[in-house]
DNA sequence: CTGATTTCTTATCATTTGTAAAGAATTGCC
DNA sequence: GGCAATTCTTTACAAATGATAAGAAATCAG
């Protein structure tokens, strides 16, 4: 849980009790490459924490596997509009590679908050700087060529591209593989 | 102001001192249609809200003016991505109608947080409305079509459309005046 | 109301991206 | 190692979108 801590003092210093009422909604967990860490369909009520590996969350458009996103180790994945409405998701968390995960339970940790305030604004920074993340990628998919997307990515991300199957990314991307193929063969 | 507290009271209710903290940091504008309510290049430090017209946040790529967002009466609107992160904005605030407009200082407001934790509850819970948001929006870029986009549009937000000029749609849709042009033509 | 400006549509052609299929390269498994 | 499955690339063709330009329609200013 060290790394978790480590990654919380980022955002907001925790007091000892916030810290042990957090470590006591937390349960360690390592899952298998192409797990489903969450199903398509359920109702996210989990945030979960990387300590090593990564995943990816994704759905189906038409038949079509997409991938909305990828979190490597030292960072958060959860499906922020499920979590946020309430609402079952259609979207699924898979694990790309073998991973050790920690699994914050989303409706303890909200109770949380009223008796906390610096876990609830620990957590209002980290989905500030996650909101923030989402809005630039939502920039990049309105305005810029399939291409500029790939050399973003390439210079941003290097690492997803390395431990990743091109056919992930080129959803990611909002293109086919094919399509990705061709962009890369331009060198 | 009462249109303000009626929308703040969707999400969190607050106590009268919070109220009275918030209005304390709050002044009203009216602004011409076409006028920028926030410049582009600057930091965002302001938060508005919409109390009577249409504003919309836009930059330029390659020349070509994007709107990233559209904002109606009843709605806040703010640069998330220079709020949150401290960095100028790339992207500034029109006004689309003649508006009348509540800004909130955000300096003084995250101050607030400190002395009244319902207030960053309030906060809290609509910045996360707005992250639900753009992550649905993104996955409708990422992987819909122009076409699907604008049927999308025409049914969620159908004063929207009656609202702006096209060309404006256009690139909030990702596409050219042109392309849209085409598809409502294909009735 | 009238002329000027802006916005919208249409047409043509170029470019990008998608689809399908086939083969090469890689990976995984026994 | 060697076979099977998966992933990646390439090709050919189709569909979607972009760029440019020209004209129609709507809006604006005086």
């Amino acid at each position: 849980m060290t790394r978790l801590f480590r990654y919380f003092d980022q955002y907001n210093t925790l007091t000892e009790g916030a810290k042990s009422a957090i470590l006591a909604i937390c349960t360690a967990h390592t899952i298998q490459k192409g797990r489903d860490l969450q199903p398509i369909g359920h109702t996210c009520r989990t945030i979960y924490f990387i300590n090593r590996g990564m995943a990816r969350i994704y759905y189906f458009k038409d038949d079509n596997d997409v991938t909305e996103c990828f979190a490597l180790e030292n960072q958060i994945i959860a499906r922020v509009e499920s979590l946020f409405s309430g609402k079952p998701s259609r979207k699924g968390i898979q694990m790309l590679e073998v991973s050790e995960v920690v699994a914050i339970n989303a409706t303890q940790l909200f109770r949380l908050y009223d008796t906390f305030p610096d876990i609830e604004r620990l957590f209002r920074k980290i989905f500030e700087a996650g909101y923030v993340e989402t809005v630039n990628r939502l920039e990049s998919l309105q305005f810029h060529s399939a291409e500029e997307r790939y050399r973003d990515l390439l210079q941003t991300s290097p690492d997803i591209l390395k431990r990743v199957p091109l056919k992930l990314i080129a959803s990611y991307l909002g293109i086919t593989p094919v399509s990705l193929s061709r962009i890369r063969a331009h060198h």
